[in-house]
DNA sequence: CCAAGGGCCGTCT
DNA sequence: GAGACGGCCCTTG
């Protein structure tokens, strides 16, 4: 629940036009290697309106998955300036580090 | 308490 | 650059 609480808030730190990866937001949060709960808890996440579960994607610059669709991910991040070609994005050093 | 899943990552062919 | 494996951590049933 902490774990959880704690990675919505630093999800919520994310300045619009800017993304994060879970790997990154695993370390900030405490755990190395849990990038996999990390997309668990935002399937599951209570917060869904609130939280900016999409500006949140792979390491590798793809945009990953995303629980109402990938298409809406890409859309939503577009939107906030992000550049996205083929599901991944151009511009590495939009991503925002803690 | 045990078992399984998941919006992943790094490494190796 | 693209595909295949294995591994690690949390949450939920």
């Amino acid at each position: 629940m902490k774990l959880e609480h704690r990675v919505y808030e630093k999800l919520l730190k994310v300045p619009k036009g800017k993304v994060t990866t879970y790997s990154e937001l695993a370390k900030a949060v405490g755990i190395k290697n849990g990038q996999r709960s990390i997309g668990q808890m935002m399937k599951k996440n209570p917060f869904p309106v609130i939280v900016p579960c999409h500006r949140v994607i792979l390491s590798t610059g793809k945009i990953g998955g995303y629980a109402w669709g990938e298409k809406v991910k890409t859309n939503m991040l577009s939107k906030e300036g992000i550049t996205i070609k083929k599901g991944k994005i151009l511009d590495k050093d939009r991503i925002f580090r803690f």
